[in-house]
RNA sequence: GGCCCAUUGGUCAAGCGGUUAAGACGCGGCCCUCUCAAGGCCGAAUCAUGGGUUCGAUUCCCGUAUGGGUCACCA
């Protein structure tokens, strides 16, 4: 008699489950091995949440030879955008993460357990549904919106738990001729589960961040295809990762109040649970309370706001990697330069309560990683940024492309490097003032400091120019400076005049930095040393000339 | 409201029955230093709460409070 309703509902349904269980034999893969995936819907949005648990994903299947795949989770038709899918290729790929298989652009794929686009499923779900059906373990349903929402009311009324189940369930409960009956008179209708749950009884649950939670049954009739003949979330969740034989399963914590759902499902279709990692929500401070980042209300929460704010890519995962697994600081500090894969992530390890997301702290360990980087990497990333969204600054980097490295390059060798850049954008006050066409764009506002006299301010330029050799290695050009200093007034070394302060009119730093200032306009700049033999004599002469 | 989950300084957190309760960011101070950045040193700041269990609880159990998640033909 199922059988006969299965028939009538999915005619064209010629596959048995057992078809699909041969075209997807178990992956050989070596023990260990863990088969994760990435399954966001096209919505034009990756969230930073989604970047934390794609990255989770990439990183857990690389260290262990597994496989990590993107699946397209399009089976609502209100959330899809156009170009969806590449949005997310192409949004993943900025942060390093790819993918063995999966979809690789709007209609190509890649990989032997696809098609990887949940929309291109149809048949395989409808298959294991009329599957259920056939065996009295789903039914249809012809309940109109109204009347669930009556249903609801009802139940609201009673102080009841909400949903459709039991005596509520009254689709349930019609014959199976009655059931043909109006999918022949063609009223609309949707397939749902006929739970074989108890509220009394409890199962046990086993998540690698959360440990063991025990819940009751699920006993809802939840609905397993929709009317447009798509499946929900929960039943492509079954289908599809069994099917790719995906062995971990992460996800955001927002869905581990529908595991007794899922681990329901898996039972009724015969299928192994794999293992699952329900990752914690990242959150923010908002008003001195911690809420889930907002898509909405939030730049932060998407991930292109890092890209966009010239954040380097390694930072962002860098970060996201300090969230994950604390102890990845320590590491990375012992080795700033190893690749993410040296690295091994152990999930037990990851916090279970969520984090907030720290702008701050990111500002730092963006300093840090680009403290790792080579002049010439900074200077194409940096380009590269800056192309898109301080075109002034990009052509001036072109322009004067060595003078650039060579000026990025101050500070950054040895043990000491400079950390005075935590983003892309931060160029621009690092570089503005060295190139000509900025100094001498607009009239320089000198900030001088304890020399402010101008008539001693062009005694020391004058005499300094007099002085000055480019040729001169730094200890000769230190020097010199002291030279001026001392014929001024002024002590060689900070500690004499600390020493005696009412013996010198000051001392060294004061001579300096009017040099500093002449020559760029501000107090604070990198090794002057470096700066003046960058600039060349030429144009430290003509800067000393413009102060007037 | 029901069901789940969480709770160590402002933030991220280590801890897994006995510790002076790590470390990082941020903050304050000092040192170094031609300025700034960096670096070094020092400092302020934490176990939500009440009961148990125990010779002993931050750690184990129960309650309370607070915060979070979820209760769709959305994922």
């Amino acid at each position: 008699m199922s059988k006969e309703l299965a028939d009538l509902i999915f005619p064209n349904i010629t596959k048995t489950p057992e078809d699909y269980e041969k075209m997807y034999p178990k992956r050989d893969l070596l023990e260990g091995a863990m088969v994760t995936r990435f399954a966001p819907s096209p919505t034009g949005f990756i969230h930073i949440g989604s970047l934390f648990g794609a990255n989770l994903d990439r990183r857990l299947a690389d260290q262990t030879n597994g496989v990590c795949y993107l699946r397209i989770e399009d089976t609502d038709g209100k959330r899809e955008i156009d170009d969806g899918i590449n949005v997310i290729i192409n949004g993943l790929k900025v942060f390093g993460i790819e993918f063995d298989e999966g979809a690789i652009n709007e209609t190509e794929e890649k990989g032997n357990y696809g098609p990887y686009i949940q929309s291109k499923r149809k048949d395989i779900y409808q298959c294991y549904a009329k599957s259920l059906i056939e065996r009295g373990l789903a039914y249809p349903c012809f309940c109109s919106q109204e009347e669930l929402d009556a249903i609801r009311e009802r139940q609201e009324k009673m102080k009841v738990v909400p949903g459709y189940y039991g005596e509520f369930a009254v689709c349930r409960k019609l014959s199976e001729q009655q059931m043909m009956e109006r999918v022949k008179n063609g009223e609309p209708y949707v397939i749902r589960l006929k739970s074989p749950g108890s509220m009394s009884r409890k199962i046990k649950f086993k998540d690698m961040i959360r440990g063991n939670i025990e819940f009751p049954e699920n006993v809802q009739d939840i609905v397993l295809i929709k009317s447009d003949g798509l499946p929900t979330y929960h039943f492509a969740h079954a289908v599809d990762d069994h099917l790719m034989r995906t062995t971990h399963v992460i996800r955001g914590e927002e869905w581990v109040s529908s595991i007794p759902l899922h681990v329901q499902l898996f039972q009724v279709l015969g299928f192994e649970m794999p293992q699952y990692i329900h990752t914690p929500t990242i959150m923010k401070e908002d008003e001195g309370s911690k809420r889930k980042i907002s898509k909405r209300k939030d730049p932060e929460a998407a991930a292109s706001y890092y890209k966009d704010n010239g954040i380097p890519k390694e930072a962002v995962i860098d970060y996201l990697m300090n969230i994950l697994n604390s102890n990845f600081e320590n590491w990375r500090k012992q080795n700033p330069h190893a690749p993410l894969s040296e690295f091994k992530v152990d999930p037990h390890k990851i916090s279970s309560s969520g984090a907030l997301l720290d702008l701050v702290k990111l500002s730092d360990v963006s300093k840090n990683t680009i403290a790792t980087f080579t002049a010439e990497k900074i200077y194409n990333e940096g380009l590269e940024w800056a192309k898109e969204f301080d075109t002034e600054l990009a052509e001036l980097m072109e322009k004067h492309k060595d003078f650039t490295i060579n000026i990025l390059n101050i500070e950054r060798t040895g043990t000491k490097v400079r950390k005075d850049i935590a983003k892309w954008s931060d160029l621009r006050e690092n570089l503005a003032y060295l190139y000509d066409e900025v100094f001498y764009e607009k009239p320089v506002e000198y900030e001088w400091q304890s020399i402010t006299d101008k008539e001693t301010i062009h005694q020391i330029l004058e005499e300094y120019l007099k002085v000055y050799d480019e040729n001169d290695d730094k200890d000769t050009w230190f020097n010199k400076m002291k030279d001026v200093a001392e014929k001024f007034g002024y002590a060689r070394e900070v500690k004499e005049y600390k020493a005696n302060p009412e013996s010198y009119k000051g001392h060294v730093g004061d001579i300096s930095t009017v040099i500093r200032v002449a020559l760029t306009g501000r107090r604070n700049t990198p090794d002057l040393y470096e700066i003046l033999k960058n600039l060349g004599k030429e144009r430290i002469e003509k800067r000393f000339v413009v102060v007037g």
